[in-house]
DNA sequence: TAAAAAATTTAGACTAACCTAAAAATATAT
DNA sequence: ATATATTTTTAGGTTAGTCTAAATTTTTTA
């Protein structure tokens, strides 16, 4: 049986809210990302858990069955392949590709999926940095560090974003921050937090702490 | 105003109806290419007539206005360029692509559809030879005629089909007609109309009449 | 730990797109 | 030209996904 658009937004977001330990989700934050009303998800819930691909006990919260973890990363996989497909072949930015992926991940085809895979070469990260699930649904996310964690002194890679908004990925461009970029910290102030840091080995910029803790990086 | 999915598809399929004269297309006629029942169809009629977007009168059929055409030429263009990147870019088959892109043709992005025909190369057909509607809305019919009309010793191009059921693909596929191919019509059967063609100057095949009444050839 | 606040669910309605069955309009045939 | 057949529309209903308002459960606070 197949799954709707909406249901498969409601598992994406659920996974994505539940986090990497699988903790419950609550009916407001659902409403609250799928800009519905509590009671409109609390009926999707019903139906969800009723098709299998949740556990849903009335106010406890929610959680993706296996079934629905199933349905969700391919959701995901689909949207992040979208997404380099958009910015590697149609030459968009990254802060234009967010809202044509999201329709683009509902397409529903298994042999497009992975043929648009092989023809972009089995990518492994998205133009944010987000890995790229296999097809067999394996997601294995990299040990990125937030750039708040990161020591005066230290020499990082930037690998990814948190906050994902259009606004936030056209400042880094402004900034000079993409991804691969190498970002050393060389002051934090004590006051507001925010840092100064060269870019790689180059012009040295001020970035907040709202920045900052928007910001993956690795240690390398 | 932003239109629906179902909306853009009864729009096109008006227009595919009522062929290069405009003319007028029944209720039943639509209820059969939708799928649906003709009160059904009554509806959606009523509401595409209130967004003026069909000339409709009770019981006298239904034809597009001015923004309804423009409406189902966009989604045309996009149904035909994203079945040329199924094709040229993913490598699928012509007889393959025509659901996914039904698909496709409804995401909504002015500017994808731009860069999509940017990046396949501002192709002019798609892969059954059908003809992609330029950024503005001009689609031009380039004059095809049917294999049928063609005489005993005419050497013609093969240039597009009118059936394009993947069965049908499929046969000319084992028969190696292609886009382009250069068929020489041998000799017509009185009895049936079945012809003996040569194909690119090589084999020589019959053909039904129900097969050549579905192929578009170009004289030279 | 009882009262207040917050979160969640239930009840009842709405819209889009579909349905069946019956009525009305148009077309066809005798 | 009237009777019959066909086409189309109307009437009334269904489902998915949403809503508001009210009721209920859980959590927090005093």
């Amino acid at each position: 049986m197949q799954n709707s658009f909406t249901e498969e937004n409601y598992l994406k977001i659920i996974h994505s809210l539940s986090g990497r330990e699988g903790v419950e989700v609550s009916t407001n934050a659902l409403a609250e990302s799928t800009s519905t009303r509590a009671a409109s998800v609390t009926d999707m819930l019903r139906k969800l858990a009723e098709k299998g691909l949740i556990h849903y006990k009335k106010y406890q919260g929610v959680r993706l069955t296996d079934s629905g973890e199933k349905v969700a990363i391919k959701v995901i996989r689909k949207h992040r392949l979208w997404e380099v497909f958009l910015v590697e072949k149609l030459g968009f930015g990254w802060d234009e590709v967010h809202d044509i992926a999201e329709e683009l991940e509902h397409i529903p085809s298994e042999i497009l999926v992975e043929k648009l895979d092989t023809f972009l070469g089995h990518p492994r990260f998205d133009p944010h940095g987000d890995p790229i699930p296999d097809a067999k649904g394996n997601l294995t996310e990299p040990d990125y560090t937030i750039l708040t964690d990161i020591q005066v002194g230290e020499k990082v890679l930037m690998m990814g974003v948190l906050d994902h908004a259009p606004s936030f990925l056209q400042h880094l461009d402004r900034s000079g921050i993409t991804l691969g970029a190498v970002i050393e910290v060389k002051e934090i102030n004590e006051y507001d937090k925010s840092a100064s840091v060269q870019i790689n080995g180059g012009q040295t910029l001020f970035i907040s702490l709202e920045v900052s803790k928007n910001l993956l990086v690795q240690r390398r």
